[in-house]
DNA sequence: TAGATTGTTAATCGATTAACAATC
DNA sequence: TAGATTGTTAATCGATTAACAATC
């Protein structure tokens, strides 16, 4: 089954997790699982992970489980990660070039083929899959390579702004590592990542008197 | 109120959110917010800004809605960002590198005090925050400055085992980068950041033709 | 005052879990 | 076969929203 209508998008956030567990699991030469097993690697209960398969279809057998290699060739259907996207990076300070050099990319279903930035001393910089073009080129490279793809890494100050050109040009799925709320119009991707959230987040639980 | 029982989590991962929106509010010179401006900035209902933000206490005002600098002083007591925690890196590479460059963190609650690595050649490097030191020196150094929250930026065949050293040492909240799930006590935090997963949670919603 | 917006209740909505017949 | 585990239903649980009296 390629794609099934209104799956929860809570469901479409597990489903990489699962992905990522068996692929540990595939590596380290297991080749079947459970339900029940996942789940408690994962701390999600059997019976979730059993209902959000079936969303997508009858992946297991009863008294065997899910043959891993099988789940993993649907999963990654359903994902549209069973193809290579790829994918830009804007902004080449510390962190897109941190991504830029991250090497945990292509097997799981993306390649950075380019970057941008606006610092002519970084212009030029690069390694076999990508270098690092000027912001003027961006546009034009997104159409000629057709990227839908873009990882942001520019200040907040400016994040709006390229993300605006990004959706012009064509992306439709922007990862933003700015620490505000981007507006783009429907149909248009974004997720967020911002440490310092995930540390707040934390800290609520810590008891003061260890700080 | 300085804590309170029974708060769901899911409440208080919305917390960091509304404190980041309320901080660039205030930013730019604004004072006074609603429930209804605040939640049409961030895509969330008004009803449930209200509903969280009263679990808490009485913070704003019928008619005028919410001072924004006493619920920024009030979300950073809740939350325990009012005063700084120290934070260590472990691993220098490119990711760990970025992470301690990141110029977001003092601002928001945090500082890093200390990078740890094996490969003498990064030892010593740093700023006036902090240096790289040998992974034989972690564990004293917790001790010794009383650290609770790491960020872990090591490879995935290491982090489990590095998690145990951070755990034993005292370290109470972890912030990893490793793409695998890691098995701690209850009591300890893990927060995880796997910039594929979010990718691949947005490549599910992108028509394949457009690949 | 009149208008605006809170805090809170009750209703709705959606997600998770328990349980089990089906079946490998 | 006997044991194990699926897919699915119904029940439970929890989160979100609509609505409004209270009140600034």
């Amino acid at each position: 089954m390629v794609s099934s209508p209104n799956i929860p998008d809570i469901v479409i956030g597990r489903l990489p997790i699962y992905l990522r567990a068996l692929t540990q699991m595939s590596q380290q030469g297991q080749t079947f699982t459970s339900s029940h097993e996942l789940g408690q690697r994962l701390g999600i209960s059997s019976a979730q992970i059993r209902k959000d398969l079936s969303l997508f279809g009858d992946f297991g057998k009863q008294g065997t489980g899910y043959q891993i290699s099988h789940l993993l060739t649907q999963l990654k259907q359903i994902l549209q990660v069973n193809h290579e996207w790829p994918m830009i990076i804007v902004g080449a300070g510390d962190l897109g070039r941190a991504l830029a050099h991250y090497r945990g990319f292509v097997s799981r279903g993306f390649r950075v083929v380019g970057v941008f930035d606006n610092d002519p001393a970084k212009i030029g910089m690069g390694n076999g899959d990508w270098q690092v073009y000027g912001m003027d080129q961006m546009v034009s490279f997104i159409h000629k390579r057709r990227v839908k793809i873009a990882m942001l890494a520019v200040p907040a100050e400016t994040a709006q702004e390229v993300s605006d050109r990004l959706v012009d040009a064509g992306i439709r799925a922007i990862l933003s590592y700015a620490p505000i709320t981007l507006v783009v119009p429907s149909g248009v991707h974004v997720q967020y990542i911002d440490p310092v959230m995930h540390l707040q987040r934390m800290t609520y639980y810590l008891k003061s008197d260890e700080r």
